[in-house]
DNA sequence: AACCTTCGTGCAAATTATTTTCGTCTTGCG
DNA sequence: CGCAAGACGAAAATAATTTGCACGAAGGTT
């Protein structure tokens, strides 16, 4: 739990000398960071013993704890409290994406549900066939990824976009099979579709998606993905990065299960593409 | 200037004394960073002043000035410096994702070329078509990314990862059209082919790759992406995530050169996704 | 209305942490 | 061998932080 998510949730039960301090974190984080107790107790017009309450009902041990914790969160959670940088300058938009993405990520790894993550990677270190669905741009794109990062470990994956062929792939999985769906919105209708077709065929289904959405509830296990959406429409939601990398988790996981079978694909894809190319054996599994 | 780029410069010229405080730093970051000055200098078996000097010649006011630097920079800069984190449970391997994704997209920042990103968007923006290229799984993801955000902006795209079809496309393209590529090693021979017919032909070319490579020599205009790449064969790269967010930086300042254009499209996009589901507008533009 | 109780607050003392000063010890060099 | 430079810690000095206590205001109770 971090100091500013605490503050958001307590703001109301301030005292004035506690909103006072408060404001000051907010408004002059810089200031704040780096002050001695005194001197924050000075800017806020409190006395230091304030403070040291003020830092206690947030949570922690002591003041200096407290600088520690802030500092330590400022980073990636400060700017969610802010409003937009209005700008259209490279550097702004650069910063904003990179601090959109450094969040989304943040709050992933806060909100992750571990088991469900051990589940479905058990599953799919287990499965005979996999079939990663996605469509959409951004939920076609983790379907890819999907595909790209498991067949590395020696699975059998395919990945479609392709409604219709979803529908026709989950009627021809068998019960040893697993099919993995992944939609941000969790209202993609054919999706849902397949994974109704699947559980009537006893296929088991794991779905990327918003809890409590129509895919999450028509699939067996879900992994869920809850995140805020930015309101700027010209800026692509940086959710897309929280899926990549809960793909990653999810294929990190699945290739300890799968170990020796993946070090041996590994090995020959790397193989493949050092005689492929240039001999430079440094460079990256894929392109 | 972050603290810990600070200790790897100055590492070979610490005494004895300041390596051991060093060492705890990097091996017990969370000791190290909730301690007081006295327990650290007890835990590294040196006296409390020798920590306040070697907090002055890292470079910080005091030991509390010190602190807040760690905590600040901890968060994103640390784990390059240490060796993997062992554990295969669910929640290290998470953390040591999310982690390394969020190191990538702060060393991307930080190595941003925004110049050259600028040129990118200009050329991107005023063109009749473009060609997005990459291949071997991941650069074949971002070239697919480029289509999916830049379309939405009613740019005409398409990309491709099959090398035939990236030359034939080449061959095929005018002057005023655009080759985008992607290579996260920067020697993919195939591209560089590409690149190169695209040069004789006049068809301006921007790369997103590894600065000074075949791939980025080949270009017109270079978006570099410089990154370390972590060395655990299981655990997919973090660069991907890195690229997504260039590609949404790119996106996003191409939008505003195109942007009474590209309200439009995404007003249209968004009535189709709203009539085809279920009338919930707040979804998002594509799944 | 008088009286509690509770809570927020600051003051001052106590505690604790940090920095400075100063002297010793080691090491490298002429 | 002697000197200078630097590293280091002990102890003193200083500064920061916390604790204990008392006061006063707000709100509730008799």
């Amino acid at each position: 739990m971090d100091i500013f998510a605490t503050l958001q949730h307590e703001k109301e039960r301030l005292s004035q000398s506690e909103s006072r301090i408060a404001d000051i974190l907010l408004n002059d984080f810089e200031f704040a960071v780096n002050a001695s107790i005194i001197e924050l107790a000075g800017k806020a017009d409190v006395s230091p013993p304030t403070v040291t309450r003020f830092c206690r009902r947030l949570g922690c041990d002591s003041f200096s704890d407290f600088k520690v914790q802030l500092a330590r969160t400022a980073y990636v959670g400060m700017r969610y409290l802010k409003p937009e940088p209005k700008s259209q300058e490279p550097g702004d938009v650069a910063q904003d994406i990179i601090t959109k993405a450094q969040n989304a990520l943040f709050l992933l790894h806060r909100s992750l549900d571990l088991a469900a993550i051990e589940q479905a990677a058990d599953r799919l270190a287990g499965a005979e066939m996999i079939y990663a669905f996605g469509s959409g741009g951004n939920s076609s794109m983790i379907a890819g990824e999907l595909q790209n990062r498991l067949f590395r470990l020696g699975l059998r994956i395919t990945s479609s976009s392709d409604h219709s062929m979803q529908l026709m792939l989950t009627a021809a999985a068998k019960q040893s099979d697993v099919i993995i769906g992944s939609s941000f919105s969790g209202r993609n209708a054919e999706l849902v579709r397949a994974f109704t077709l699947a559980r009537d065929a006893k296929v088991p289904t794991i779905a990327l998606t918003q809890t409590g959405s129509p895919v999450a509830r028509a699939a067996d296990i879900t992994v869920p993905v809850d995140l805020p959406e930015g309101n700027n429409i010209y800026r692509p939601t940086s959710t897309r990065i929280a899926y990549v990398a809960l793909v990653d988790i999810v294929a990190s996981l699945v290739a300890y299960r799968v170990q020796p079978q993946a070090t041996a694909t590994l090995r020959r894809i790397k193989q493949q593409l050092v005689a492929h190319r240039d001999g430079d054996d440094r460079q990256l599994l894929g392109d």
